[in-house]
DNA sequence: CAGTATCCCAACCGATACTG
DNA sequence: CAGTATCGGTTGGGATACTG
């Protein structure tokens, strides 16, 4: 893992730093793992599973990761409306990293010695 | 994956949820990731790796991330002072997921269509 | 060297109301 | 249903100055 650190980590100003940002975000992560079992799922059901989102959040967090490449948006033009989202590809990809990292989060959490 | 989600995805107000905002925050990921060698670092040391980073910030990181159980400080009493910063063995678990994860933001960040 | 203390601004973010 | 618009407060976080 020495590459990653030329002589910093992730340089200031990096696209590298944007996407990192937008990922690790408090609901970027939520969504991210929400999408993670593959099935494309609508606004309202990303919403109850990210729980404690808000309405303006939601939509900014999928947007950003919508064009990041991460998510993808479809939308039945029916009424009422229908949309969904889901993982493109790439999504999946980091999705793969991701979900083990919260799993192990999830299974550490409450283990902390607050010493 | 399933067990993540028993009725949605880390219910608001749970041990999880802190410890995943500690470790997804915008410096904690890029302090962890420092401290991935296994190395010691020296607060400079650190602090240069992550760059950008404010005093303040890293101190809270710091802070944070000890009491976490993540991170381990170590101070010799010499003048002028001598501090090393270290992942504990939960620190070294966590961060074993969180690299390759990094890796691949790295890898793709640029790549986005931001259409 | 390795921090702490203080000030202060901006952005994040939640709440509410409204719309196609 | 699936959003957008607007407002306002809380807090993240930078700049600077100071200390053991």
């Amino acid at each position: 893992m020495r590459e990653l650190y030329p002589d910093g980590v992730f340089p200031e100003a990096c696209p590298s730093r944007t996407l990192l940002d937008h990922v690790m975000s408090k609901w970027g992560v939520l969504v991210l793992l929400a999408l993670s079992e593959g099935e494309p799922l609508r606004w309202s059901e990303v919403r109850r599973r990210a729980q404690g989102v808000s309405e303006k959040m939601l939509a900014q967090t999928l947007r950003t990761l919508a064009s990041d490449g991460l998510v993808e948006r479809h939308a039945r033009p029916v009424v009422p409306p229908h949309v969904e989202y889901f993982l493109t590809p790439a999504g999946e990809q980091l999705a793969g990293h991701l979900v083990p990292l919260m799993q192990w989060i999830a299974g550490h959490a409450g283990e902390v010695d607050t010493s």
